[in-house]
Parts: structure tokens; sequence; C-alpha cells
DNA sequence: TGGTTAAAGCAAAGATCATTGCGTTTCGAC
DNA sequence: GTCGAAACGCAATGATCTTTGCTTTAACCA
């Protein structure tokens, strides 16, 4: 039932579809739109509902190289190659335009910011100097999003730049 | 009437009506509703067109205080005072979800870049070592806007923080 | 002034969405 | 098994949107 509307909702997003409405998700769910209706305020609701989920949903190992700047390196490629992918970006956007109202959180924010600091808490105890985990959200996390969102390119060469601009910042 | 029909899209974006549609655009601006069918192919559209308006319009001119650092400072300021104005942040978000597909440049970006391009220009002309207009736009203009779009605060203290940050990249 | 063309208004029709009341199913508690 | 609550399906209704053909206005140019 829910995962199959989840589904659907996945699908469409995938597809590129340019309407989005409860009557189009439910019958591809098999469900009735109604069932949509009461459960959801409106489709950007069940949209950002989604989206969180596929968003935060893999449980991407932090990766763990013995370095930093290789871990950064490789956490950048990893998402840079993630949120590049079509439907990914426009879960993004759908997030985007579905939080109407200035909340205080992001979920996907918050991943990143577990996970960053996990890497520095690593880094920290074999004795590196590191950049503060707000330092990695803004400067690498915060430019790879904007450049997904914002419709430009980003591949491994500028993923690079960025762990190299941010360690840049503490030596 | 163009401009009619673009006051009336910026009313109902800085009202934060949740349903912006050609019926209810049309009806403020005086206008029949088959005009704008006619004219633009959906909302997003138009809203996309009016939001490039106003995030790029009215012509800021950029600092100019004798050092980067400082021209930079009160450049992040204003930038974060207007992009966390409602309206504006309704903008961003209208504008990032109008874009459904990926193009090759934003017109807020290359508004900054220019911006940023004349900053570094002086400041290499009186020999200051600089960021490079890149460094700039990943390192402040994207951690500011991808904040705002994300729904979390930006303030006067986040915005010399990453000044500071991108400047300490280069020494 | 008169003619031509592009844009806007008007009205009707159909499509899609959104809401609501009511019957049905499901599932757990007793 | 039976009861009750919650969720879902169904169908009808009204609202809103979207399209289309035709008319009218406006602007531009000979």
């Amino acid at each position: 039932m829910l995962t199959a509307i989840y589904t659907s909702v996945g699908e469409l997003v995938g597809e590129g579809a340019d309407k989005i409405s409860f009557p189009i998700i439910a019958e591809r769910a098999g469900v009735n739109p109604t069932t949509l209706y009461r459960r959801w305020d409106d489709v950007n609701a069940l949209l950002e509902e989604v989206a969180v989920a596929a968003l935060t949903g893999d449980g991407e190992s932090v990766p763990d190289t013995g370095t930093l700047e290789q871990d950064l390196t490789e956490w950048a490629n990893i998402i840079a190659h993630d949120i590049t992918r079509p439907e990914r970006a426009r879960y993004l956007r759908a997030m985007v335009s579905a939080r109407v109202e200035i909340v205080s959180s992001c979920p996907v924010t918050e991943k990143r910011r577990e996970q960053a600091s996990e890497m520095v808490r690593r880094a920290r105890e074999r004795g590196e100097t590191t950049p503060t985990v707000q330092q990695i959200l803004d400067h690498i996390i915060a430019p790879l999003y904007y450049n997904v969102v914002f419709a430009l390119q980003v591949d491994h060469e500028y993923a690079r730049r960025l762990v190299r601009d941010v360690l840049a910042m503490v030596r």
C-alpha cells in the first residue's frame, strides 16, 4: 500500500513527469485518490516525504581510507555521482519547492552532518588537523547541492577541488 | 499589461500564496487568463521569468572599500540580508522548481559571478592575493543560497565566517 | 485614412482536481 | 467469534483549470 504509493511517486519523478497530482499517483499505485487526499495535505507533502526517504535512504557507509583528504574526496565523489542522477536531482528540486516555510533543519543536511562528523572524529583521533564539520558542510556539501539545484554541472574534478579548498583553510 | 502581470505574480509570491495559477494571476492583473495561457507554457515558466527579473533586477552596486576582505564581507551581508527576505526566498524556490531540465547557466549565478569578478579585479590591481572568482562562488555564494533554499538560517555572523574561510584558502 | 497583422478579450466546452458522505474492508482487542 | 475503530473504496458534486474558436481591440505602416 504505502510502498506502492512511494513507488508510484518515484517512477513519476524518475520519468520527469511534468504534472504530478494525487489522481495520477493513485492510478499508478492502484489505490483510490481519496486515500491520498486524506493522508497528505497536498502533493508536495507526499513528494517531500518520498524525496527525504530517497535522499537519506541508502545507508552509504562513510569512506575510511586513513586520511581525511582521501575520505573527503571519495565521499564528495560519491555524493556528486549520486545527486547528479536525474531522478535524484529532481527529488532535490521537489524538496526545495515543497518546503514552503522556514524550518530549523533539513533531513538531508543532517545526514551529511553525521557522516562528516564521523570522518572528522576519526581524523582527529589520528592526530590530523581538520576543518570543522560546519566548514565541510559549507564548503563541500553546499557547493555540490547548489550546483545541482541550480542546474550547473558537477563532476569529479569539481568535487576534488572543493576538498582541496576546504583543507587549505586549515593549513 | 506585462508589468501588471509581473506585479500580480510578485504580490502573490510575496503574500505566500499557496496556489498560484493563471486564472488567479490574471484576475489580479486585470487581464484575461487566456492571455497567459497563450503567452507562457505554464505557470512555472512565468514564475521563473518574474523570479529572474526580481533576483537580478536591482542593480546593486558592488562594495568598494579598499580591501577584498571588507568588500566580500559587505557583499555577503547584502546578499544574506536580501535572500532571507521571505519573498526572495520564495522566488528562489520558485526558480528551482521551475527549471525542470539541466541547463548550462543560471542567471542569478551569472550576476554574482560578474560582481565577484569586479571585486577580485580591483583587489588584484591593488596587489592583493585573492581567491579565484569560482572559489568565491563556491564558498560564499553557494553556502548562502544553499542555506536559504534548504530552510536553515543565515545571519551576518555566518556570512562573515564564510568570507574568513575563503580568504584562509589563499593565505 | 484605410488596411493589415498581432495581441487581447469573450464565451463555451471539456478535463482534471478536490471535497464529502456513506458503505465496505481490515485488523486488533476482548 | 464479535465488536469497534481506523483505513480504504466508491460515487456524486462542485470548484478550478485548460483549451479552443471567434470576435474585438490596438498598433503599425503605407
